[in-house]
DNA sequence: CATGAATGAGCTTTCATTCAT
DNA sequence: CATGAATGAAAGCTCATTCAT
């Protein structure tokens, strides 16, 4: 892919993450991107085909990441490894998961990224129930939703509610709960 | 407060839930409305002003609420009714806990309403914790934080990630999760 | 004349000289005269009228003003005093000469205030060839022209044009040159 | 530059001169122009930065005549000139000074043009002085400032004040009077 | 690939004025 | 006399998109 079209998916990212959809212009993206109008136009049809191609490229890393995940035999290992996964990458892309909530519930981008979402979704659970299912083939479902509730809620409650979050004391404590079995 | 700004009021928080608030032109709120452009500038401000004054509304409500709780003295009583009146309200007013949502992730709007959902947080905080201070004072604190990110994952998940999504299932186990203190 | 509609009238004044008759709305002069807008509808037609108003007060003013003048037989001496008022009111009332100007050269207004504008320009072009009748009935009329365009020309260059005018040098130079005869 | 913008701008400095900057709304420049509004704010960045181009351009052309003046060394002579200059100007360009006239009064365009209206002055008196210096350098500066008043009162009278001004007799008048260095 | 002039619909907001009370 | 809710036209400006070069 050429040069200059990488340059204006992460322009336009950035600036979608730090202003919303709506209120980054296709002019600002030129501008910041250092490139034409005429330019985007010839590479993407349109500013929605933008924000498409962003989701779409980074849902294909999640089944990228996904696939080449090797199954551990031991279920809690997996799921420890899992929250440290998503709780350092929750410190590190802030920006970034608060931009894929915003496209989630803002009704213009979410009906455009509708079917992503749920594919996403579906990729997220599976890979979860995958783990429970090693745990507890009966109650594998149930205890799935629980785990990405308690993470999406820890992710949205941090990022979005409360000024001076103690992540590191609710890692500790989720780490502590899927330890084994005996707590679930 | 005059007939015409509430019906605006009403109007906007409709629109805005289900359009968005960029996406809501005056021009829509008007014509929903039945009202001038002028009669609405006579009222409000600015486009901005008629969401800060849905949003303080709602917080005021929420502020209400919370006084006139009576509070039990059975903590595990008032964490069932608690989920229960979450519950609830969440397959009552789908739209509106969308709506809040969305606007805590739009960047425009979350800086607008900024002030607020501080406010809003640190009493829905308070408030969970009053009740886990009589479970154990030494882990009230860290058990709100985990209480409150399950019932917004849930809420989260539940409204937008995931269709067909087991509302009922899960609030059993929440139900009988917080049944008594040996859970937790 | 009623409190209120007098008070309209000044505060008009002030605004419009402040901030220029098309940028002054009637709410900010509602606002600052402390009265509603149905009232000051109740005392003029419309923004205009307030305009037409103000103007016509002041010309009335200036025209008793010229009535009440006992002419002087000396006119040397008349144009002395004619001058030191004119320059002592240019130093008192800046605003309001401005505010004059403004109006004679804003297409709009002026075209409002045309007729009062004219009797105004004869009033004072009769009123200054009185006085160079007095001293040259031959040239007079040419006398007075340079006289009120020297007048003038002081006024636009101290209000509007330098800074740091030396006012009081110019008027020093302005009584020497009518002083007598013998330099006209 | 381009043909388009040049269009607006002349087509803006037309309309600005006979209604107003105020009452000359964008949509009658566009329209008068035949652009869209578009273009018009493609190559302004507002309407205040069409009048600041029109102004800086005519100040730029008033420093580019100023320099190109080659010195007479009769300074008198060099009034003579001026004074035919400015006379003929008067009469050919009457909208254009009065649309300057204007401006200069308007609080709001006043605010704007402000620098350049200073710059505009000081270019006027430096160009004017440095003939008197060749005259009396003693009283250069209040020569200076005499003789600016009395073209800028006998322009504002002219334009604003009289109907009917004997233009060409005060012109001759004046003309008389810097003849030769008796008469100041 | 690349530019940026050009479009036109639509946006938020302002404002003089009216009128029921 | 006095209020202020209500109107609707018009203002300045933004912006996704197109297209000749």
């Amino acid at each position: 892919m050429s040069d200059k079209k990488n340059k204006v998916l992460e322009v336009s990212t950035l600036l979608f993450a730090k202003y919303g959809f709506e209120k980054t212009s296709m002019a600002t993206i030129c501008l910041e991107a250092k490139v034409s109008k005429g330019l985007v136009y010839h590479h993407f049809k349109s500013k929605e085909a933008i924000l498409i191609e962003i989701f779409t490229q980074t849902t294909e890393k999640m089944v990228e990441l996904n696939k080449s995940l090797t199954p551990k035999t031991n279920p809690n290992a997996e799921l420890q490894r899992l929250i440290h996964t998503l709780f350092s990458q929750l410190e590190t892309d802030r920006l970034l998961f608060q931009f894929n909530l915003n496209l989630m519930f803002q009704p213009t981008t979410r009906a455009l990224l509708s079917d992503q979402i749920k594919k996403r979704a579906s990729i997220l659970f599976n890979s979860v129930k995958r783990i429970f299912d090693q745990i507890s083939l009966e109650r594998s479902e149930v205890l799935s939703y629980l785990f990405i509730a308690e993470i999406d809620g820890i992710a949205l409650n941090y990022l979005s509610i409360f000024e001076n979050y103690p992540l590191e004391i609710i890692k500790e404590e989720l780490i502590k709960k899927y330890q084994n079995d005996s707590k679930i």
